[in-house]
DNA sequence: CCAGTCGTGTTAAATATTTAGCATGTTGCT
DNA sequence: AGCAACATGCTAAATATTTAACACGACTGG
């Protein structure tokens, strides 16, 4: 079996790293630890770096003198995984059910733009639907 | 500081079980260690529940002889923050990007009906945003 | 050139998590 | 009553995670 990234293999730190990879893309150890809470020394971070790498779900490129880190999966398959999830715990798998509540005002503020920008995708999703 | 469920706070077990609470909305000690993945022992999984009630995460009734364990939080809450999190790292905040997503036919596929379903929910949202 | 700064590698200790074992109590059945 | 089945409480050990200390090399400015 794979170990996916947003599966639960990944202890406290590790997905509070891999969190913010994926929200910045790619980052030296010293942003990284600025965005984590309660953070830990820079030593700690980087050691947690290491094993993630060790682990596969992270790589890094040297930029002059220091790393700069990436996680490995692509942003898209990430990003997929995640929304997986989240439907799967708290939609029931249910996608539509999802889209509710993104568009629930209670929660989210969606522009008038925006809104007609979604409307067009739903235009296109019905056109493949057929 | 609150401490929040979709927060980093909990331990990757904890939060596997937390995960299955919110799916079932209420469970038994053996209903969780079924689903999840690697199960320990049942005795284990009892230990992590106690913990849990501890932190104050989850709370249970007895129901007949055994304890049946439900999320402190309301599911509604819960939702919004897990949804928040994924906004924040997958889509920049944006939930347009999210819906967009959600619409992928790579990813999800909706049927005709969730598609109507879905332009009613916009319309009514185009509504509330004049 | 030399001291200071910055960044990394390695290692080991402290802490948290996870696991399971055993004692005990209740229920239900023969 | 006595036994088996099942559930919990408590406790301790095994393992994983998290943390930081120290050593070393490269670059920088005086």
């Amino acid at each position: 079996m794979t170990r996916t990234v947003s599966g639960g293999t990944l202890s406290r730190r590790e997905r509070q790293i891999m969190d913010v990879l994926f929200e910045l893309g790619r980052a030296t150890g010293t942003e990284i630890q600025q965005r984590l809470e309660d953070p830990p020394s820079y030593s700690s971070v980087r050691t947690i770096l290491r094993i993630l790498e060790q682990k596969g779900f992270v790589r890094h490129g040297e930029e002059g003198l220091r790393y700069v880190y990436e996680p490995c999966i692509a942003r898209e398959t990430a990003k997929r995984s995640a929304l997986k999830r989240v439907l799967q715990t708290f939609f029931e798998g249910s996608a539509q059910k999802a889209v509710a509540a993104l568009l629930d005002p209670k929660t989210f503020r969606l522009s008038r733009a925006e809104l007609d920008e979604i409307s067009k995708l739903i235009d296109r999703a019905k056109e493949n639907s057929r």
